[in-house]
DNA sequence: CCCGCTTGGTGACATTGTCACGGAAAGCGA
DNA sequence: TCGCTTTCCGTGACAATGTCACCAAGCGGG
């Protein structure tokens, strides 16, 4: 089965479409059905017994949502919860097509796998930058990372948080500094960078 | 093919045996075959540019390190090193020979995406144990975790320090203060638990 | 015994996390 | 437009954790 032949199939199955900021699934749900996100993307975190969350990473375009397929291959507890970021489309593959599809497309297990190790790539780097690196380094990274052609991006310090691993607070008082070092500018909702030579310095 | 005759066909690939302590692979290293641990255990830190380290996760015997294989299939950067815990011992299958068997048995797959499902969640976990729990509580949590049957370990405070994503020092202090309650009993690398229950509620 | 290595202890200080507020800005219905 | 609510942000005070520098105690080999 090529490639194209198997998006082809993947297009039989029904769509879902979901504004920004659904919910897609919550904790302990019972996971039935894969998702392959077709259109935005899904940010899936991780939330404490106290409502600390933490963002966990990122299923995009093209990408599948795999915490489903762990779930159930290995009959683990997953405390993990998922929303859309903006508008959001995806195929909706029930767990019995997705396992004959495994038997029977080598591209289609290539694109699971590439999923499943992505996925723990991007944890793992998440972990390791949370770990050993400083929260104003964090930041910056991730402001670099997201701002748009105009160098501006928005986003609360409350989802800033989320994303750096770190309290609310924090961050408000990190991006004061960065602010009155002239690196960015705040104002309600977005931030723009200024210097992002000195930003990318910054940690 | 059953899962016999996968071990079977396992059993033809050459076994290395390692002493304890020694290292698996470090940082950047090709990564050519896929190992499986078929005695002992590894563990796979992340080390940063100063040199500070956390675990990331432990390869047991009967899984497979998976490092090699996200690796090669995503074309990733990896900055992990691996070390063994004990004497371990393991099967070396060449590339080439794992996508062949990936290919032809299905239980083969079940095996590979279990093991790369379980790193998933084991990375997560401690991901989240590190971000929204108190270093106390992760350091009660993994001493109950690995007390052997009179209720003591042998550890030293460094590797604590790596385990729970903290540092040496920090270790020390907790240590001495669940000692002062009457929770352990510590000693030049050994702690020895006196009172699991409390324990248990620390944090 | 002496030396060198590993392990652990400690004070001082920097950074980060938590709590409890309160105020400013945007949204909204009357 | 006014009042009301919600969301977002700022801040002080304090607790917890991380970092640095240095020293002391145990342990092993010559």
């Amino acid at each position: 089965m090529t490639p194209n032949q198997i998006s082809s199939v993947i297009e039989t199955f029904p769509e879902v479409h979901l504004k920004g900021g659904q919910c897609v699934f919550s904790q302990g749900q019972a996971a039935e059905n894969f998702l392959l996100v077709t259109g935005g993307s899904v940010t899936v975190f991780a939330r404490s017994a106290e409502g600390k969350e933490v963002v966990l990473y990122r299923v995009h375009e093209g990408e599948m949502c795999l915490l489903t397929t762990t779930c159930l291959i290995g009959h683990r507890h997953y405390p993990a919860e998922a929303f859309t970021d903006s508008e959001t489309s995806a195929r909706v593959i029930p767990a019995k097509e997705f396992e004959s599809l495994l038997e029977k497309s080598p591209e289609f297990r290539k694109m699971v796998f590439n999923g499943l190790s992505e996925r723990l790539s991007q944890v793992t780097q998440r972990f390791e930058h949370v770990v050993l690196e400083s929260v104003k380094r964090r930041l910056a990274v991730f402001l670099l990372s997201r701002q748009d052609a105009s160098g501006s991006l928005q986003t609360t310090h409350d989802q800033l948080a989320r994303e750096v691993g770190t309290a609310r607070e924090v961050v408000s008082r990190q991006l004061k500094t960065l602010e009155t070092s002239g690196l960015i500018r705040t104002g309600r909702g977005r931030i723009t960078i200024l210097d992002p030579v000195r930003l990318s310095e910054t940690g």
